[in-house]
Order: structure tokens, then C-alpha cells, then sequence
DNA sequence: ATTTGCCTAACGAACGTTAGTTCGTGTTTT
DNA sequence: AAAACACGAACTAACGTTCGTTAGGCAAAT
């Protein structure tokens, strides 16, 4: 991937945002770049190919993330304090690509789509398993897990439609409190 | 509404889930109910306002329930119970729009894209309050309201993405899960 | 030193297709 | 008879994409 290319698929992500894949056009996003429609397929093979370069780009991040979590030995609590600090990191950091990425992905056609499946599956049995081994170790509440896994993610995930870069919480400060309120709950502890 | 709309709104409705608003044609949603496109304006006098009646149908749904929990004096966390309750039950009997509403309200234009968020911000808003009330009342942690709030909502949200009328779990006993999930989290209680 | 050739980036025009929608006309229901 | 529903044909606009071409920069060959 050339300079270029990249430096385009970041402005192109920035437009995708807005309206979102499907609503927006090819034209919509070449005007964006103050460039004829045409000269984005000296870039892109086709508008699919700009989702599906964002879209599994974000995955491999969150692959590599979860990867390295689960290689570490560190307690559930620990662990998972640190999948959702990376994991905030990442949606963060990126967070153009991000929301398509968690939003439009469902665009994805064929072959594509279902190895994009796949993927988010993969990643989401990373996280089941660090939620399954803090009920092994009796630290966490016996709960179904499929439940709580998606709980969690729903919650990490949904930080995109509201993290401002400009506001008063950094990412750390986001992925601690999400984290506090995850393990333990809106009520008081009794002391 | 007519008897016959209604019928075809749902038809319509179950047929938009799926690939989204956006990227479903007119000529798909004819298809699917195997009649002409043009005979869709019998019904409708937009592709916009099928969305719009789905959108402002829920809306209006999940206020009256927000504004009836609202107006019964139980305490903090017996109407955070009931409020996702509610919310839950709302979603998982009318799941084809709720993933419309939740998914889709983003494709409204103008007015109507405005007044919708107005109401989205009202019944978060409905939730807020609650939640404040927990803490003044002494029995919620010290937490940033607004992070507390979309934290509570999104993970309530995200039932639409996994729920199975055939599965295990009836819309009760997810309320039931989700409410001890969001009171007491993931950490054992200390006892 | 100049030419030759290749490369990236972008162009403008046009392709065939599909989009949402309208219209006039029948057919069914009330 | 009226009203509601559905149709087939057609419209205009916009869609994603392909085409042949051009301009400029860089490097090797002359």
C-alpha cells in the first residue's frame, strides 16, 4: 500500500463515516477528495474494496490485540482490564475506520463476508474465554456467558458513537471506568 | 392505518432488516412481496416514509414507557428494573423495526432526522434521571451520568443483535440477566 | 545531455444499470 | 357507483464502473 494509498483511504474513511456505505456514493466521496470519480479506481479496484480494506484492517488490530492478552499470564480480571483498555485503544485511535468497521461491515459481500464473520467470532471467543476463566477461578458471578461476553463488547463498542477526541475523558480514563463499571456494577458494594 | 398497511408495513419491515435501509431497493421490498414497486405508493409516499413510520413508530413506543415508569414513585433501582424491562420488552416483540430504529434512523432526512434525535435524547434523558436518582438516593456509585447512561443503554441495545425468539432465554429472564449484570457486574460480591 | 520508456496519478466522457418515483389504466372490494 | 388497490410502462436522476488519454517525474539507454 503506497503513501498515497493511504493517506486517500484515510480522507475516504472520514466521508464513509457521515453517511455510512451504503448511502454513500461513489461521486459523494470523490468529491470529498476533490478528485473525479474516475480517478479512484487508480487507487481502488471497486467501492467494496475500500470496506473491505477498512474493515479487515480493524480486524487484524483487534486479532493481534486479544492474541497477545491471552498469551499473557495474568489473572481474568487483569486480563480483561487490559482487552478492554486495548480494545478502547484501538476503536480510539481510529475511530473513522472504527465505526464503519463496526457498522458496515454487514456490506460486505460473499467470500467477504463470511470471512469477516469468522474473524469477529474469533475475537469474540478471545474474549469469552478471558470471562470464562475468571467463573473458573471463582472470581466472577456464574453467569451465561455467551450473555456476558456480548454485554461487555456492546458496551466498549458503543463508546464510539459518543468519544469525542476533544473531551474531558482520554481513552485510559474511558477503558478504566468502563472497566470499573463492567466488574462491578451501578450498585454500592456493602462494605 | 389501515389493516392492510399495517400488514404490508411489517412485511416491509422484516425485509429492510435485512440488508439495511439504505441498501435495499424499492424493487427488493416489491419483490418480497411479490407485487409491483409502483403499487408500494398505494401505501407509502416514500421509501423515506416507510422508514420514518417504522423509526417515529418505536420512538413513540419506548416514551410511553419511560414517561409511565417515570410517574411511579418506586425507588432508583426498582425503576431502572422496570425501565429495561420494558425496554427490552418493547424490542424483542417488534424485532424487525427495532433493528431499524436502531440501526437505520440515520437515513432520515432533514426535519424528520432532527426530530427523531430530539426524541432519542428525551427517553435517554427518561433513563439519565433515573440513574441520578439512584446516586442522590445514596445507593449508586459516584459515576459520570452520561457515561453510566449510554453504557446502560447500548449494552440493553445490543439484544436485537443476538436475540432468538426460539432461544432459550424469554424477554423476561434477559431483562432479569441484563438488570443483575448492570447493578451488581461481573465481580463477586464480597460477602 | 537528450531521448526513451515506464510509472503514478488524474482526467473527461461514456457505459450499462439501477435508483426512486409518477402516471394512466384497469381490477377488486365495499 | 365509489374507493382502494394493483398493475405495466415509463421517466429522470444517479449509480458504480470502464475506457482511452494525458501530464509529470524518474531512471536507464543512447
Amino acid at each position: 500500500m503506497t503513501e498515497r494509498k493511504r493517506q486517500i483511504l484515510q480522507s475516504v474513511q472520514a466521508v464513509l463515516k457521515k453517511k455510512g456505505y451504503a448511502a454513500t456514493s461513489v461521486r459523494d466521496i470523490a468529491k470529498s477528495l476533490e478528485m473525479e470519480p474516475a480517478s479512484l479506481y487508480s487507487h481502488f479496484s471497486s467501492k467494496e474494496d475500500i470496506l473491505k480494506l477498512t474493515c479487515f484492517d480493524m480486524a487484524s488490530k483487534f486479532d493481534r490485540a486479544i492474541q497477545e492478552i491471552n498469551t499473557l499470564y495474568f489473572d481474568a480480571e487483569q486480563q480483561l482490564r487490559m482487552a478492554i483498555k486495548e480494545h478502547v485503544q484501538i476503536l480510539t485511535s481510529h475511530l473513522d475506520s472504527a465505526i464503519i468497521f463496526l457498522r458496515d461491515w454487514r456490506n460486505l459481500t460473499g467470500e467477504s463476508l463470511s470471512k469477516f464473520i469468522e474473524k469477529r467470532n474469533s475475537y469474540e471467543n478471545g474474549i469469552r474465554k478471558i470471562i470464562q476463566t475468571g467463573i473458573d477461578e471463582g472470581r466472577f458471578n456464574e453467569s451465561d456467558i455467551k450473555f456476558a461476553t456480548l454485554t461487555v463488547l456492546s458496551s466498549v463498542n458503543w463508546i464510539v458513537e459518543w468519544y469525542n477526541p476533544q473531551g474531558k475523558l482520554n481513552p485510559t480514563q474511558i477503558a478504566e471506568k468502563l472497566s470499573n463499571f463492567i466488574l462491578s456494577g451501578l450498585i454500592k458494594n456493602k462494605l
